[in-house]
DNA sequence: GCCATATATGAACATCCTTTCATATTTCAA
DNA sequence: TTGAAATATGAAAGGATGTTCATATATGGC
């Protein structure tokens, strides 16, 4: 295994990793996995508030873990890149082996 | 991308990266990732205080991403398995891309 | 048994986070 | 421009979490 990252790669490893670790946030993330999605259809899916959606697109968004696009009224939600997807797999092969 | 799984392995998920998203506990994986070392090594390695490094190693052995063994008056610990030097290696790659 | 070393534990504190509730903002249609 | 739909925001509550400090427990050598 590689050595030791600086603290400064460490704390971004953190962060991604905090930001990945919750519940509705992974069920977001697992929603808009296969294509964007508006906000009030990953509400549906997710079956969790409007407003809990909401915020905690907003906190995957500053992570830079999402990307939007904006059409009339909708905003649509997608990954930002193929790690999230990767990250997701290794972590689900980890607890269900 | 797969189904979005169900709140069981999704609980398990959000407990695994929980645990996987704390400063000291990554810098602590990566101290043992190359091969087993005792705390006090862990403690050196990592330069964090001796209580705190046995507080997160409590953790760490709860969630089972560590195995211990013993030898006389001191306790080595190593990595339960792969996947976590896997899960690491994705994110160290998400963030210095 | 006694001491030194290695490790673990418990309480306390401060900080951060998730969620809810209420409300604001934006955008389009009529 | 008024209304409705979609999304975002702010404050507040409640719980969880990381760290420190002091102390306990275990183990082996003498």
């Amino acid at each position: 295994m590689a050595k030791l990252p600086d603290d400064k790669t460490l704390d971004k490893m953190e962060s991604l990793l905090n930001v990945a670790s919750d519940f509705t946030r992974l069920k977001i993330m697992y929603s808009i996995s296969d294509s964007e999605k508006s906000v009030s259809e990953i509400v549906e899916e997710v079956g969790a508030s409007q407003s809990l959606v909401s915020h905690q697109l907003k906190v995957l968004k500053k992570a830079n873990l999402v990307t939007t696009r904006k059409e009339k009224t909708k905003v649509f939600y997608k990954l930002a890149d193929h790690h999230i997807v990767e990250l997701l797999s290794v972590v689900y092969e980890h607890v269900t082996e």
